[in-house]
DNA sequence: ATTTATGCAAACTATTTGCACAAGA
DNA sequence: TCTTGTGCAAATAGTTTGCATAAAT
């Protein structure tokens, strides 16, 4: 079983269609744990490909992506979205000044304090607890 | 001493100059404790102020009042930014499906579990931790 | 065959900005 | 008077969409 083999088979279960846009996309996105992106880099990251992915199918996939659960869309300050390819349920540490991202491998609400990175501070902390109506079964 | 009085003072001693339109964006702005509300939000209440008020200088004034500490800005799931009138580390619930933004009176990072409101459930916890450099003054 | 995805360009939305005019200090 | 803010319209940035073509099932 190839590598690719298995990324289309990753898709398939999660009911996203392998084409080979998605494939080079998933490659991309999946290389690593943990990544941290918005679609123009990753757009960028797929120039090297061999497959040809348009900035739009860049989009499309990871809303896609992000309805089936491969990635899900993080609420940072700045203006553009964030996909983390971790799912569950952590925290971030935001570093502003160089815009970048770091997981809190803290798996529930009632976080205890995360160890700082050396040479950095706590400037804020934003938490926001999503709801849904108690009957809603989405 | 007026309420538009007390405003002005307000403003001017974050360093915000009181001018008419600042004014009735900041009147309308802090009408109530802990309002959650995005620059066209205010653009439409300020519809029935009597000055009136472009929707760029409502940009602005955000803009600048977030600089001054006066408001905050929330980093939250949608498209657009919101602003929070209370300027302290809390958290938030954001009810997705009816766009809404309750506070949450945590005063610290270690979240003790809140209480839910009646009809709700908890579908995602989305916690950001902002970073500044250690030698960083601002 | 039929359905679904891709790519381009155009549309859209939220936000910012340039510049002439007005208001605040 | 001198600095700073305002308003409009135009510019910008990120993202979405319409439609013809192409690929996947």
């Amino acid at each position: 079983m190839t590598c690719k083999g298995s990324m289309a088979g990753h898709l398939s279960a999660h009911g996203v269609r392998p084409t080979r846009q998605r494939l080079a996309i998933a490659e991309t996105l999946f290389e690593g744990t943990g990544r941290h992106i918005d679609a123009s880099g990753l757009y960028e990251e797929l120039a090297t490909s061999t497959t040809k992915v348009s900035l739009a199918t860049v989009y499309n996939a990871l809303n896609v992506f992000n309805q089936a659960g491969l990635v899900r869309r993080v609420a940072l300050p700045g203006d553009c979205v964030w996909y983390d390819t971790d799912t569950s349920n952590h925290h971030h540490f935001f570093v502003g000044a160089e815009n970048r991202v770091i997981d809190i491998e803290v798996p529930d609400a009632k976080a205890t304090s995360p160890k700082i990175p050396d040479g950095y501070r706590v400037s804020r902390i934003d938490t926001v607890i999503h709801l849904v109506p108690d009957d809603d079964v989405s």
